[in-house]
DNA sequence: CTATTTTTGTATCGAATATTACAAAAATAA
DNA sequence: TTATTTTTGTAATATTCGATACAAAAATAG
């Protein structure tokens, strides 16, 4: 339910979607809705916020299993210039939600920053470790590229809207990406 | 009255701003506000758009006016880093504009992409001429680099509503200047 | 089985939304 | 001045919003 739900603030935003929409989406009513999520509409998109935090779980295993972790970053980036145009438009929720919410909500506001500044700790802790392994030869501080890779994240899940493009996305990261290396 | 309006919508966007916020920050009523703007909020919000768009002629004609007209476009780039708190957390009403209008309003989408498109295009133009100069030794097309200044102009944006951070964000823009050499 | 709790969908609520109708007021024209 | 047009502010419009009340239905417990 909370996977529907979030596919549509995703795409829409909190405030462009609304409660008619969700119950539509989910199939739910709107007195299950409010049932289930207590807080009703900022309780379920703060719900579709935490999903994505727990994808980011996820890859932090997936770094802690690798043995180039560094890689495996690099190619993340890398694969979203090959994404779908529907993955191009919707950008990143968590990044949409700072945009949309700075002003508006504070809480919705800062817990997408807390989510994006997780984010950039896993990217700095690993930076780290391959520069110490000599993976990576760049003598800028680690806390400096975890966020230059956080804000490439940002630059490019708008420049994806304006060229939902793969050779021009490949393009842009690519060129980026050489900081780490 | 433009002016009123495009600080409201530059804050909180377009779906959060409501008629009667325009009413009261312009002062007027809603009856002038629909006299004046035929369109309505939504004719009011292209305009204030297009004010962005006029300011863009402005700085093309200082690019004109300049001899290293590619130092201009750097140090309005570092210059973001020292503007005030409430200027980082409103970001660009542009790149706002793009991300919370795919899927919602494709005109103000599209009118939100050209001005990026156009600024994209000063960008190259100017890198392009530098290059020849020897202004720039980088040998990257300067239509890839006109790119990655949009790309970093977005990254920014969001970068700076998360750390509004004066050396953050000059350490940030800076690295990324470096490509422009 | 029956009794009790939980979940569901519908109908509805009051508040807020964008827009318009319209009459008073102001500005302009003659 | 007087006549005409334009602008203004208020009130009212229809619609949509998030949220709730509530009764039917489903699930669970004993």
């Amino acid at each position: 339910m909370v996977l529907k739900a979030q596919e549509l603030f995703w795409e829409k935003g909190y405030n462009a979607t609304s409660l008619s929409d969700l119950s539509t989406a989910t199939g739910a009513g709107a007195g299950s809705l409010y049932n289930t999520f207590k807080g009703g509409k900022k309780e379920l998109f703060k719900k579709s916020l935490q999903q994505r935090k727990e994808d980011l779980e996820g890859f932090k295993i997936k770094l802690a299993n690798s043995d180039t972790p560094i890689e495996l970053i690099k190619s993340f980036f890398i694969s979203v210039a090959t994404a779908s145009k529907k993955s191009h438009l919707k950008g990143c929720i968590v990044a949409n939600t700072i945009v949309e919410m700075t002003f508006i909500d504070e809480e919705l506001e800062n817990e997408a920053i807390e989510i994006l500044k997780e984010t950039e700790k896993l990217y700095t802790t690993t930076i780290l470790a391959a520069q110490k392994k000599g993976n990576i030869k760049s003598k800028i501080p680690a806390p400096t590229l975890g966020k230059h890779l956080i804000t490439l994240w940002c630059g490019i899940n708008t420049l994806r809207r304006i060229y939902p493009d793969k050779e021009i996305l490949k393009q842009q990261i690519e060129l980026q990406l050489q900081l780490i290396n």
